[in-house]
DNA sequence: CGATCACTTGAACACAGTCAACTAAGGTGG
DNA sequence: CCACCTTAGTTGACTGTGTTCAAGTGATCG
């Protein structure tokens, strides 16, 4: 069992991938960073996410707390082993990196393709759904990272996440009762905007 | 053995994903349209490369024929049961998925950070490298999509991609001895600016 | 209570998108 | 064989949107 206070680095771009983890408590983000310090947000990985299946020998990305964090982690060893003795391990490993993919086929698509509130849109409505499987409301969503790391996750710059949740916010299609906690006022305006390709991945 | 000619369809987005193909020449591109018609290029597939692995019961993307291609088509089961025959088929279909994953992540750090001229130059080198893998000259490459198509790969407009290019042509980085046909005269400088993250995936 | 960090908001700018015209290449049919 | 048509690519002018730069507000914590 690990735990990593908020900013923590988890493991880095070009570390040695020899463990795999298990979210079981907090956020974490995975990012890329070019040379000058612009980075990508490639995920924030949530309660029961598996960090670092996809990786072959080192790890093509940085993995970072968001919030206060817990995560278990596997060796190659112990994680083969477990796998002869759980049926079906193996075959829910291989659909969850499936997933993985087809959620990052989606997430080229919002930052080829998306305007800035349609991406807004998209991310809220892909937390809220994730969250829901734990119990959250479905209605709303808490924010555990900041709007630069929305902004480094969207394509976007924080002051446009600023703006886009805003402007949102004043046309009465959510609300923000604070920075980190946002309401759903017209889901339908929201999933219009979203057009969101995804049917709820199972999980 | 299928064959398709240029602009042929050989799925859509939603039909069911009862197959898995391997391309075995020509180059086939795999896209996620919007309802207004925008266009994100997930990939473009070259010949040694899997189709349809990471799908579950239903495609999320269309997968189109390029350049006149072929495929090789394998049913579920026939695939079940040659992954039996052969050891080690099964890691190598898995390992692809996971360079898959590799490359959607570079493809989002792209996607949301990068310039359109270090969008372009990581796709030549892209390109390229993965035609080396088969022969071809590391110095040239041959784009059998059109400028379109490059754009909605690349997150641009065909008007983008095309001045990018001829802004290259323009500064000695690159020769356009035909509008299809990109030969590399400051490898260094492309490289540069591309960042490549990837170091060459093997195959 | 002061310092820090996140967020908001405004103003100006720049860059890619849009719209449009034109050129080039390839294919078809008279 | 040439004329025509279609499709792809190039190039220019203009526009608009998101970025950049900057200032100011608000919350949290030692």
């Amino acid at each position: 069992m690990i735990r990593l206070d908020p900013g923590r680095t988890l493991f880095d771009q070009g570390d040695a991938a020899d463990f795999v983890y298990n979210v079981t408590a907090g956020t974490v983000r995975l990012s890329m960073t070019l040379s000058d310090g612009r980075r990508q947000i490639t995920g924030f990985m949530l309660p029961g996410d598996f960090i670092g299946l996809s990786s072959r020998a080192v790890h093509s990305y940085s993995a970072e707390a968001v919030s206060p964090s817990q995560l278990c982690r596997f060796n190659a060893p112990a994680l083969r082993q477990m796998a002869e003795r759980v049926p079906g391990l193996e075959h829910e490993l291989f659909a969850r990196v499936r997933d993985e993919l087809d959620a990052a086929h989606d997430q080229m698509l919002l930052l080829g393709r998306k305007s800035p509130r349609e991406k807004i849109a998209t991310f809220l409505l892909d937390l809220a759904g994730r969250r829901q499987r734990w119990g959250e409301r479905p209605d709303r969503v808490h924010l555990d990272m900041t709007r630069g790391d929305i902004g480094d996750y969207l394509g976007l710059t924080l002051e446009t996440v600023s703006r886009t949740l805003n402007r949102m916010k004043r046309d009465g299609v959510i609300a923000l009762p604070s920075a980190a906690e946002v309401v759903f006022l017209k889901t339908e305006v929201i999933e219009g905007l979203a057009q969101s390709q995804v049917p709820a991945r199972p999980g």
